[in-house]
DNA sequence: ACACGACTAGAACGAACGCTCTACCCAATA
DNA sequence: TATTGGGTAGAGCGTTCGTTCTAGTCGTGT
């Protein structure tokens, strides 16, 4: 029986390909890289996902759903103003990518656009990740004093900025637009208490 | 000789490209494709674009580039008070999406993030977009009476706000994000009056 | 000892990829 | 009329794609 810790193959592969879709999108990524980064073969990534391609790459967005939103969550928490708390947010995302070389933007954004209106299952996972990392901003602002309604409509405007800034910050190698988003948004949050 | 007005082989190929760009991004799309939609033969392609697919590319980017700024200010000339015509910019771009049956994007977000450290030809030439796009920002808002360096800090933010609410608009197959977007950016504007 | 299911291994399929190549058409010049 | 060259046409190159398939390994329960 395999240990409980040590990472089993499907879960190496899983990673492999969340890790390569964030690097270089859903289409650039073929199941043969896929199978040797995770030291795995072509026979057991369809053994894992009977459903091919789709299938991984769906299981794939889902966890980078979950990876962001544990880092999201993490720097809401650790600071208690919530302007500040998206200001922190931003500054963990530019030094992600700062760090890596400019290479791990957003896990899932590329194959969101890649999927839209062409994979439609791909789509809904990548929809239902934005919502979730939305739902994670809204709590904090409510839990803060903002109203539901407020809360709910700045949450889609904190990721969605946050979104593009990290695009932009990726193509022009500067971590000045997700510097900018994080003092833009708090000031607009702060301008509805 | 061919009249002037009507659209030759070559600018037909790059308007093909763009629009495939746009609703498919770069690595789904073939050479193959692009010369069906362009009414064109693949050597055609190849007389116009000795580079091959690089080249292509980067002259749909910037066709791309045109097209967008275009949009952008024709929407921010339209509409005098700054908040308010970055609203209308966002509204267009809503009205776009929905009547294209959430097909047409930003003509160029998912090739920026399909290129980005892995085509550096490319990457540079979505990266000069971005900055005219800012640039026309910027100047409505300078125009408008704001300081030179809070006018470009300004138009970083709007941008990628935009952006990024484009991309979750497609995705969510919503207008929502994008009227959100407009109606929060212009609060963020006018609190630095 | 045996059988079984979980998993690995990789050859091979047809299709599509980017790209090269040769042949050809045809209007503009000399 | 002869020549030239921009542009068109498409067969075919080697490679890679997603996927399928058969064979084999290995640990476990009986």
């Amino acid at each position: 029986m395999r240990t409980k810790h040590e990472i089993g193959t499907r879960e190496r592969i899983v990673r492999a390909m969340s890790r390569l879709m964030q690097r270089q999108g859903y289409e650039a990524t073929g199941l043969k890289q896929i199978s040797q980064e995770a030291q795995a073969t072509l026979g057991s990534v369809y053994h894992f996902f009977p459903g091919g391609k789709t299938e991984l790459t769906i299981e794939a967005v889902r966890h980078g759903d979950r990876e962001f939103a544990d880092h999201l969550r993490a720097a809401l928490e650790r600071v208690d103003d919530p302007g500040q708390a998206i200001i922190a947010c931003a500054d963990d995302l530019a030094e992600g990518l700062r760090e890596s070389g400019w290479l791990d933007g957003c896990p899932i954004t590329t194959t969101a656009l890649e999927s839209a209106g062409r994979v439609p299952d791909i789509q809904r996972a990548t929809e239902e990740a934005f919502a979730n990392w939305r739902g994670l901003v809204s709590d904090k602002l409510r839990r803060s004093g903002f109203p539901e309604d407020v809360a709910g409509d700045l949450a889609h405007t904190v990721i969605n900025t946050l979104e593009g800034a990290e695009m932009s910050a990726q193509v022009s190698q500067s971590e000045t637009p997700l510097r900018l988003a994080g003092r833009h948004l708090a000031r607009l949050v702060d301008s509805y208490r």
